[in-house]
DNA sequence: GCGCCGATGTATCGCGGCGATACATCGGAG
DNA sequence: CTCCGATGTATCGCCGCGATACATCGGCGC
């Protein structure tokens, strides 16, 4: 979980704990937040993995985008080899571990780094599960609709809406990649292709 | 946390494990689990603190709603005084404690049985929580969006818009919380028909 | 010239909760 | 008559969170 994120973010590029927190928080955004608390035990565990190594001195070209401090970083850390091995092989997986609540976003999030196939997958297999849960929600909903409590059933009702949402967005989702698979590499990068619809 | 779900649940009526479990599924909905793992913990510590008692035996007349199985319960706990004592002091909390994102689906679920004054308080401490973030994810848009990934983008935008829901959503909730106060107890409970317990 | 503050930076601890897992019993379908 | 899914109780290891403790740096006002 963690380690995705950790080894998708350092693949871009070096960074010390505190970045790496920073951009956690601006990449998983409003999804997740990820303390430090378990920041450094995973950093630690993925060292004696061998999937990372700390490099101490200087950090003088640690940041590349804003001012940043840059220099004076204390712990950088970077991928090692095996790391990146280890980050494909998680990109590369497709099943459960991908598409459940905790895992998802974080999968999405490197989707830029992940072959579109196993995109595909993942965006469908997120779609099926909740599907599922919406189901499950709607007959649990409509069974007890009646015995439930006003802000029970608010909250149930809102909850639904949630899903169905999340729903329709990896519907869209999942046309764009179908589309952009179709098409050659041409107008791929614009963030929201402007083309219609499509006729059915 | 769980500690008030199951406070909550047990003052309606006396229940077991399972079906305490079954009840949280089902009034929490999509947005919380609780699993066995941390229910029967949370009993054995509930017990220990004198909240609520484990009654063996019969079971009789454990269920009053469905069929359900009804007898040959094992373990069936019920509220102390105490833990209505300690229900009440929960439901009567309007502080961060409440509206914080793990927090604040187990108060609402239980607003039927919280002051009006308080649930007004804790909507809008949630929603000026959620406005916060809101602010801190548009920024953070603002000011990175062009060096953002395709993907990372849509993650962004897409929680965005989530916060924003849940924001119009609580306002909603407030503006009703309004008016109903404002209006004597006449067409309030509309979602529940005005006691029709026994005449079907 | 100095002190304070907020951002940067590293790190730990306790604990609440999750998912997996292990059993055991019961009613009904085949 | 047997197997299966629902009911039922319970534990274990791990993950991640929030709080907390420090330490340094640059810039601000005074």
């Amino acid at each position: 979980m963690l380690e995705l994120a950790v080894l998708g973010l350092l693949h871009e590029s070096p960074l010390h704990g505190y970045e790496l927190r920073s951009r956690l928080k601006a990449t998983l955004g409003t999804f997740r937040a990820f303390s430090y608390g378990s920041l450094y035990p995973t950093l630690r565990r993925m060292r004696d993995a061998g999937w990372i190594v700390e490099d101490e001195g200087d950090a003088e070209v640690v940041a590349d985008a804003p001012v940043l401090t840059g220099r004076r970083g204390k712990v950088v850390y970077k991928l090692t080899a095996d790391g990146k091995e280890r980050l494909t092989e998680l990109l590369a997986e497709a099943g459960p571990s991908a598409w459940e609540d905790e895992t998802f976003g974080v999968h999405f999030a490197f989707f830029g780094q992940t072959d579109p196939e196993v995109r595909v997958r993942i965006l469908e297999g997120r779609r099926t599960r909740l599907e599922e849960r919406r189901e499950g929600v709607r007959s649990s909903l409509a069974r007890t609709r009646s015995r439930l409590d006003r802000y029970t059933l608010q909250l149930q009702e809102h909850g639904l809406e949630s899903v169905e949402r999340e729903v329709r967005w990896l519907t869209e989702l999942i046309e764009t990649e179908r589309r952009s698979s179709q098409a050659p590499a041409e107008e791929l990068s614009r963030t929201t292709p402007p083309t219609e619809r499509g006729a059915p």
